[in-house]
DNA sequence: TAAATGTTTCAGAAATTATTGAAAGTTTGA
DNA sequence: TCAAACTTTCAATAATTTCTGAAACATTTA
């Protein structure tokens, strides 16, 4: 019988752990699945002591996790402090990584991709047509990966289901 | 009439500025950039001085290359140097990259959410409700991911662009 | 309006990651 | 077998990123 405090903060020190593979910090990872963890929202003296985690990371992280629309302040009557729940749907939450993620880092590389190609280059050929060709094949398939994340984006999780049926 | 040199370093820099947000680190990023845009392969001398990076670096995130299979060492006959030559298919170079993030990422993930879900918790009835839902279904979703990665590796271009046309 | 309660910001400290360069290691061919 | 040519490793250093905590800021209510 023990309790679940234990396992809820193994869970969230592991998942954590893997979080700079996936390119997002350990305070924010720990912050995110703390609130995915409870089904209630929660104040933020209550993640700062939980987490042993300073105010001010607390406090710059939730904001982070708001940017990215994966948590919202709420508050409860007769109390005046800020809680703060998460995104418990997890095709929504998944959804809104996606989203987000296409932004900021599906864009900026597909616009690098568009100028080089249409950049005009003369002299040295070999070497100008296969620059050309190659930032010419990473934007068409870079194109074909942003199209597929713009579908997800506009579809819900029963299209979604459907989509795997066929594919399999 | 630019030298070739110039856009070269240029889309090198820029590419590389991206790095981080996708994961990877920048000199890694900035090697293979520029084997990507030289049609022949190059060797260690050649892409120190050009990148302006010390030995141990190039020889390091060479090898990190070599281990996610984009880059590989040839010979050219004559000469006793490495040369290093990397994918130039880039639908051949994206399958590797999924493949091994698939490897290193989403794998970790899904054991650490199977192992989750199959922990067997007594007492606080609602909390551990509610912890095992959240991690049943990431584990869900992230089963489908996996699956359509590795439809992804099994198909080669011309499936993958008969399911884009189907898609949409 | 002022005290109580709560939140955000930000400069400096700490931790983590990346980079260098020189020494050790390896391979080739005379 | 030895020297020449080249590559790898790794301890020290540098750069970057993250975290802290205290001060500034904001809001509420008596």
């Amino acid at each position: 019988m023990e309790s679940i405090e234990k396992y809820r903060s193994q869970f969230i020190q592991e998942w954590a752990s893997m979080s700079s593979a996936w390119g997002i910090n350990k305070a924010m990872a720990q912050i995110h699945a703390f609130l995915l963890l409870h089904p209630e929202p929660q104040h933020m003296e209550y993640i700062m002591q939980s987490l042993a985690m300073s105010r001010g990371n607390v406090s710059m992280n939730l904001k982070l996790l708001i940017d990215w629309g994966l948590v919202e302040k709420c508050w409860q009557k007769g109390d005046r402090r800020d809680y703060f729940k998460c995104e418990h749907d997890i095709f929504e939450m998944t959804l809104r990584i996606a989203r987000e993620r296409r932004k900021r880092e599906v864009y900026p590389a597909l616009k690098l991709l568009s100028k080089s190609v249409e950049m005009e280059l003369i002299g040295e050929e070999n070497e100008i047509v296969h620059m050309q060709k190659i930032c010419n094949d990473m934007l068409i398939l870079g194109k074909s990966f942003d199209a597929i994340l713009a579908l997800f984006e506009n579809h819900n999780k029963t299209d979604f289901e459907k989509m795997l049926e066929n594919i399999s």
